[in-house]
DNA sequence: ATTGAAGCGGACACTTTGTCCGTTTGCAAC
DNA sequence: GTTGCAAACGGACAAAGTGTCCGCTTCAAT
């Protein structure tokens, strides 16, 4: 890579970066702009919208994913899970683009046998759980993600109030059914 | 209401309810070509995108709230509220679009204390499963609601594999934890 | 220093949304 | 039945964004 193409690489993503967190909607020309690049660099780094916003949140996912290691190790099975979604849910009450990115790096592409770093993570959070037999056996991370998706759909005003119930009942929806 | 503009309302209905069965995105303008109507008329009647969607998918709605009514009287309260979520994922599975719709439809003012029909029905299912000891007493009706978004978010192909298994997993995350 | 491949930028074509306003139409009063 | 007019209509048009194209520039290997 060039060493103008990663700068302006960065440029995007910090411009983006500043964009996302005002009001309203991610304008693509407004990042080219915001980072002093043309429409046409945008789009040879970044395809898609998506691509864009994973790449945003790229570093978000990489501490999710050291998170779970480090709560496995520090932690019984149900709390390190109990944890990690915890911060999952605080990176979405801040950054509302999160769980998109999530979703989208954990199964890039959906049929990829090798799981993302994202999903071994999420996933040897879930093994624990089973091994000890507190979680269910069948549940696998693309499981917990989904559930998760209400987090992106919770008004800023009623967060307080429904995400540590919501957190608690889908929790308990996953441990084991003994 | 004028019979022209009942007539034209009727007709866009059925224009949107056509086109959003196609594949891609659901454009206005497409519907108002469709429809044999104005862009003016189209946006006279429904102001918003959202609006018209929920208008598409009013039937359905009334029909959730009927099951609701018609379950409670049918079943225990926890059989109830398994078979009106599976009712609830057999609309999103074939209309993508009915999460969004019940969503907006169930709270469309979000501090209107008269909750809607279907707030209202969802929320006799609640009462009664609580009343009987085998649900939260903690949760509300938008609760579930917003549990049920993952079904917005699972994709065709993994429908079968997934859904009864998650379903199973938010249900046993609302029974009571006693 | 040369050179050509990689990268750049921004004009532009295209798509879709949403508004405006002159014209038409339903219907109630006469 | 005619008339009056508020309501409704429709389609041109403005605005907003997205994505592409291509002539020019820059990097870096030789």
């Amino acid at each position: 890579m060039r060493s103008d193409a990663s700068r302006n690489r960065a440029a995007i993503l910090e411009a983006a970066r500043v964009l996302i967190a005002g009001p309203g909607e991610l304008k693509l020309s407004a990042v080219a702009k915001q980072a002093g690049v043309g429409q046409g660099t945008l789009y040879r780094h970044f395809t898609t919208r998506d691509e864009l916003v994973a790449a945003l949140y790229a570093e978000e996912i990489d501490e999710l994913v050291a998170e779970a290691r480090r709560l496995l190790e520090q932690h019984e099975p149900l709390a390190a899970l109990e944890r990690w979604l915890a911060r999952l849910a605080a990176y979405a009450q801040v950054k509302r683009g999160v769980i998109d990115a999530v979703d989208a790096s954990a199964w890039a592409e959906i049929s990829a046998e090798t799981h993302t770093k994202l999903g071994q993570a999420l996933g040897a959070l879930l093994t624990a759980g089973a091994a000890a037999g507190v979680l269910r056996e069948d549940v696998d991370p693309r499981d917990v993600i989904l559930l998760s998706w209400f987090l992106a759909h919770v008004k800023p005003e009623e967060w307080d109030d429904r995400v540590p119930r919501l957190l608690e009942v889908l929790l308990a929806g996953l441990r084991s059914a003994r």
